[in-house]
DNA sequence: AAATTTCATATTTGATCAAATGTTCCCTTG
DNA sequence: CAAGGGAACATTTGATCAAATATGAAATTT
């Protein structure tokens, strides 16, 4: 009784979090076996991932994990500020009350999590916040490319770590994001947050010039 | 001997050519009698679709090919003007010689084209310059993305057609791009790149609200 | 001994069939 | 006559099997 999309998000998610390495081989079999489902809910769910990016299927060869260099980290951080920037000005204009409302509760619910040291829930607040500026925005295609992005940052930023200190700074980033969308400022807005995901990769590849771990199959 | 590839271009292009109008049903079997192969290979090719977005699937259900809204297009837009911006300020820093050479071969071949009033195959020409420039920002998913973008523009544009004064502004706006990326004047490209596209944006809402053709499943 | 070819194995791809799910139309009932 | 239920049909999804393709190892030849 199991279905393509279930598969699909098993694997994305063994993928995100680092149970599958990149580069990885992804035998349909063994992930048959892995799931408990026949190969053919993974064949297409390898199908839909490779729509995504997520997976790279080559004719007759199989599929892997996409593989990650350093450069892809910087262009998916070049991408996301795109694409967020033109997003936090969209939201500025059109942001209503309950937009306003939505804003504050996620921004109260990271600094809530922040504040009690429970780190490994952050990034998952951080982003709500996010996602409530990119919905305000109301464009909806944009919004799943940004999230496919994400989930690609996530998945790197996961076998990287966090360090525990860059929260405050994105904190005080948040705050002064929230305001210059109350006050439809689309302009500050919009800088705002290009330094606040041009901070947010360089926290990144410190990270990795620190500790590359060359075993996680970045290369 | 057809292979999944193969099925998957075939529909694409059939549903970018308009053979095939946006929301239809697209049924497996009666795919499979058109492209002259068993249903297997579409069923995979249609997974592979829903992943890039130009096929929408629900879970048994069927396939439709995306619907598109009037505010979809300008969703498109303002997502490739977000990603097209960044990637001319990436392909100024970065532009070889090579590259400029590139582009202005690019450039002399729409331009020919607008001369010969070849103007079907002036798009093309388009896609080439905005590739080259693309292609030069270094950016691999980048690209892709604006790829994706550009199938659904060309897409409903072909529906459309295309006002054959619009040209002479392309080639103007151009040439302009050409020098600020070969003078490397970053911040010069970006804004002319923008102006660029916002003009092509309405220069095809401007045909949609002056002939609206209600039968093409725009809604 | 090194290289190339051939053969065996593993894996993906395609075809056929069965089951589950959704849809439509007709019939019954209020 | 309208609304709800049910049966027949269509379509997708899953399973099994066969064929095509790639990979790796062994053996033969130069």
């Amino acid at each position: 009784m199991a279905r393509i999309p279930d598969v699909q998000k098993l694997l994305r998610d063994d993928i995100i979090s680092g149970a599958i390495p990149f580069g990885s081989r992804l035998r349909i079999d063994e992930l048959a076996g892995r799931y408990g489902v026949s190969h053919m809910p993974v064949r297409e769910a390898l199908r839909a991932l490779s729509g995504t990016g997520l997976v790279v299927l080559e004719p007759n060869r199989g599929a892997r994990v996409r593989t990650v260099h350093l450069s892809f980290v910087v262009d998916l951080f070049d991408i996301r500020s795109a694409i967020e920037t033109m997003l936090a000005r969209r939201a500025s204009e059109r942001r209503t009350a309950d937009h306003l409302r939505d804003l504050e509760a996620a921004e109260e619910l990271l600094e809530a999590r922040v504040a009690s040291e429970d780190f490994l829930a952050v990034p998952h607040a951080n982003n709500i916040f996010h996602g409530v500026i990119n919905e305000a925005a109301g464009n909806p295609g944009a919004l799943s490319m940004v999230d496919r992005n994400w989930l690609l940052v996530a998945a790197i930023w996961q076998r990287y770590g966090y360090d525990e200190g860059r929260f405050h700074g994105v904190i005080n980033d948040h705050r002064h994001i929230i305001r210059a969308i109350e006050r439809q400022d689309a302009g500050s807005a919009a800088v705002l947050m290009g330094a606040h995901i041009e901070k947010a990769k360089h926290d990144l590849l410190d990270r990795i010039a620190v500790d590359p771990k060359p075993d996680i199959g970045l290369q």
